[in-house]
RNA sequence: CGGGCCGUAGCGCAGUCUGGUAGCGCGCUUGACUGGGGGUCAAGAGGUCGCGGGUUCAAGUCCCGCCGGCCCGACCA
């Protein structure tokens, strides 16, 4: 390609509403531009990469058998309905209506469809069957933000495994997990691979994997020791034990009331004179769960991970109390609340408040607190489960090492559905007895465009981006510094139709440009070669050639140049 | 969905408080010089000031409504 003729629309100025590096820097960099929120065109530049990643993801996944299918976008509200999602995913599904007045959504995932189509699998003998496909998914995000980090529209890999057993559905699952590892370093970055959440997908088991980058939303726990990771809404540690004094006077055995005029937050109680640490606080979260007032009580230092309570709570709807509704239940507004008598109403309590004695807490009457609270003595606990979320320097689960909690992009996410799916479009098989058994189905996904923005979060220097070879758009620049200079112009020629002719995808910069000019906007969009080519050189018979990565430079001579840049390309590619 | 900030030329911004000819830098066009790190000079093109309504002799500026974007939070297969 030729620059001259190019579409390649770079920007001397850092867009203003850009953030996330790879926003700014893709947007800069002229590979992409912003319909709307969570809306990008992809430019040529951009649309090459996406297709290298493309690439990437469907060699790897045939290489494990995938059998490569194109589904329609748009679904009928009946097959979603079958699975129970067209009421479960609410907002986040994008719904229309055809000229009749019939219900469809746009697919944000194709779990439905792709088991609808397993309902044509008649024996166990057609299994296992792993079947995938790259396809625009639609998701009405509350929120898009960070460019091509979280969008409304984008493309998908999403793959589907078909089995007989678990013991299948594991080996199907395993073979993706090392497929993915596989795609991962082929992009570029590294990822660690971590225990989550399914959310609403259901099922029992699921991983998702993680770059680690201050652009990401999501949370991860992870132990450099033993290599222990976790998503916080799944991640659990160790505490160092607290030992509770029960004061050994008289009054011990009984809870103390006392005034805390203006105090609202476990904070200024723990400030306050008389008061009381954070740790040595239970603080109690007013939550309505399908109607029902529930209590949730957490160590005053501790945060809740609704995740956590969403996942252990069978629940079709849960939210925060207001504070009206507070008030009816408890009497007091929040600041002085505590679950001290209030045995008529479900508590939950995090595992980290077993065995506490000598206690702070709201009395449930505003500006006063109880103290000496002993937690099996004073409170009706009716669950103890894990709620609070993890936080770094806490002891590891499986070694005991401090953790370290950062943020993260998730590029991809492998899930263990069951037969939730299959059950309800009715993809059964007969078994070696002659008897029908539902399908266990797994889920796959990667997100193309995410993980394009993830490469450039994880390769990228002041001056640009700096793509691997497996991603950049083009592998060379060949910069001519003086194209009007016949020398300097043929030379590029010749060099630029050796590469071509050897399978190098080279970009050749004969725009009438200054030399400075050139080498940012090179550096900018991220070729991982240069080759320059100027009067100099030419002079000493040399071209020199930079490797973008590192910057390094060295000089070739003009009769090697192309055999010496095929093999350094070829090198990299993977 | 709650909170904050912001919409003026392709991009980055000033002008809005205190109403009075719509500006600056970069980019773009033409020409000249220049040519190994965003060069210089000269001449140009480019704007429904997000949209609608109102106040006023006069609105980018004041008032009301709406739309859009970014960030934080909630949410997130």
């Amino acid at each position: 390609m030729r620059w001259s003729s190019a579409f390649i629309p770079t920007l001397r100025d850092d867009p203003a509403d850009a953030e996330a590096v790879s926003h700014r820097l893709l947007v800069r960099a002229g590979f992409m531009r912003q319909l709307m929120a969570g809306h990008y065109s992809l430019t040529p530049l951009g649309f090459r990469s996406l297709r290298k990643v493309e690439a990437i993801v469907r060699d790897e996944m045939e290489k494990i058998g995938a059998q490569e299918f194109r589904l329609p976008c748009m679904h009928p509200r009946e097959i979603w309905e079958k699975s129970g999602r067209w009421d479960s995913v609410g907002e986040e599904m994008f719904r229309l209506q055809d000229r009749k007045g019939a219900d469809l959504a746009l697919g944000m995932t194709h779990e439905e469809i792709f088991a609808h189509l397993a309902a044509e699998l008649r024996s166990y003998k057609a299994l296992p069957q792993i079947w995938y496909q790259f396809q625009t998914k639609f998701r009405d995000e509350a929120r898009p933000k960070s460019g091509l980090l979280r969008v409304r529209e984008f493309t998908m890999k999403d793959s589907y495994t078909f089995d007989i057993d678990d013991a299948g559905l594991d080996t199907s699952f395993n073979r993706h997990l090392e497929a993915y590892r596989r795609i991962f370093k082929r992009f570029g970055f590294d990822v660690v691979a971590v225990e989550a959440s399914s959310g609403v997908m259901g099922g029992n088991q699921s991983i998702e994997f993680m770059l680690k980058s201050d652009a990401g939303e999501d949370w991860v726990a992870h132990c450099e020791k033993c290599g222990y990771a976790a998503n916080v809404e799944k991640a659990q540690s160790i505490l160092p034990a607290i030992q509770d004094e029960a004061e050994d006077d008289e009054s011990a055995s009984s809870t103390e009331k006392f005034a805390t005029p203006n105090i609202k937050t476990i904070d200024a109680l723990a400030k306050m004179e008389g008061g009381a640490e954070a740790s040595r606080q239970i603080k109690t979260l007013v939550y309505v769960i399908d109607g029902k007032t529930l209590l949730i009580l957490l160590r005053g230092d501790h945060q809740l991970s609704e995740q956590k309570l969403i996942d252990q709570v069978e629940s079709f709807e849960m939210r925060p109390a207001e504070v009206s509704e507070i008030k009816a239940a408890l009497g007091a507004s929040p600041g002085s609340l505590g679950a001290v008598g209030l045995g008529d109403l479900f508590i939950i309590a995090d595992e980290a408040l077993r065995g506490r004695r000598n206690m702070v807490t709201g009395a449930n009457e505003n500006g006063f607190h109880l103290r000496r609270v002993d937690i099996e003595r004073d409170i009706t606990v009716k669950a103890w489960l894990d709620l609070r979320e993890v936080s770094t320097g806490e002891g590891c689960p499986m070694c005991e090492a401090p953790l370290s909690v950062h943020k993260t992009i998730e590029v991809g996410h492998i899930f263990k559905l069951g037969t939730k799916y299959t059950a309800a479009m009715g993809a059964s098989v007969q078994n070696e007895n002659g008897k029908s058994v539902p399908i266990t189905m797994g889920s796959y996904g990667i997100g193309l465009e995410r993980s394009l923005a993830a490469v450039v979060e994880a390769n990228h220097d002041e001056n640009g981006i700096c793509w691997p070879v497996n991603i950049a758009p083009y592998e060379v620049v060949v910069t001519v510094v003086k194209p009007k200079d016949v020398d300097c112009h043929e030379a590029g020629e010749r060099l630029y139709e050796k590469l071509s002719e050897a399978g190098i995808e080279v970009l050749i910069d004969d725009r009438d440009e200054r030399p400075g000019v050139k080498f940012k906007d090179a550096e900018l969009i991220g070729i991982p070669y240069r080759v320059t080519i100027g009067p100099k050189g030419l002079a000493d018979n040399r071209f020199e050639l930079v490797r973008r990565a590192d910057g390094s430079k060295r000089d070739v001579p003009i009769e090697r140049a192309a055999d010496m840049i095929i093999e350094a390309v070829l090198d990299e590619r993977s």
